[in-house]
DNA sequence: TTCGTTGCAAACAGTTTGCATGCGG
DNA sequence: CCGCATGCAAACTGTTTGCAACGAA
């Protein structure tokens, strides 16, 4: 997303580009899985004055836009990636806290079969599988 | 689970059976899904008395005894449930907000193949798939 | 100049902690 | 009795809202 069609985007629907904006969009793009607060810190290193509210509300924002979604994983804080190019599932690690992504194609059949049976439209990009990752089984990590 | 099990349980390990984990126990067993601030509720229809506090201390502990599981359905409090008997994944309208529950039959393969080609050990009691239901999708609600 | 946007502070919701009292064993 | 459990209040974290000042177009 270059700033000028974010630009056009926002002014379509009577919106302003501002620095703010440019900013936690970047900071979004570039963390991957980001809570807020991530965010919050991310941008300040750039634009010391901005506001953890500005955050929230830009990110919500960006999210209407279609910009950037959110997912849960785990507890606390949703976090933020940027929406389109890279769709995946979460697999979250319940000891370690990893997060790993996998490629959607995986739950895909599973998705297919939800729709046909239920009617129900599963959002790939939004679902945590929370589980144990490999490193953890094999004691690695303990 | 009995009173007395639960505590022959508790005193296993040094802990003491009161009125309170028996009523909250019971509450989660009954409720299905439940936020702690619905605990307290169907809790205190029985014993006013009982505070906020020990719902979550209480919770913590059944967690910790095996005996309840909590999930995170959507945005907010998390939900708990009875752990064991029926093991089932989440189906979360982001629409309406209607929980479904599907059979882990269903996700099975998803979970065997996890476990194959990562050595990720899914929590499919822990799962929740977000997604519209087909009553959302109908227009049935809107 | 206009009106969307921001920063600030306060309000809020959910959760956790410290401490004195209460009660199970 | 001893020491875990509870209630109460206060602290805390994460998020939202009201309002005046600011600034993009």
């Amino acid at each position: 997303m270059s700033d000028s069609s974010l630009a056009e985007l926002l002014r379509s629907r009577g919106l302003r580009l501002t620095a703010q904006r440019q900013l936690i969009l970047e900071a979004v793009s570039e963390l991957g899985h980001a809570t807020p607060e991530q965010v919050h810190n991310a941008v300040k290193e750039v634009a010391a004055g901005v506001n953890i509210t500005t955050i929230y509300r830009t990110l919500e924002l960006l999210e209407r836009l279609g910009l950037v979604t959110h997912t849960h994983l785990s507890h606390g804080s949703p976090t933020y990636h940027a929406a389109g190019a890279n769709e995946h599932v979460h697999l979250v690690c319940r000891q370690c806290g990893a997060v790993d992504e996998i490629d959607p194609e995986v739950v895909a059949p599973l998705a297919g079969r939800l729709a046909d049976e239920r009617g129900f439209q599963a959002d790939i990009g939004h679902m945590a599988i929370f589980g144990i990752c490999g490193d953890c089984r094999n004691g690695d990590i303990s």
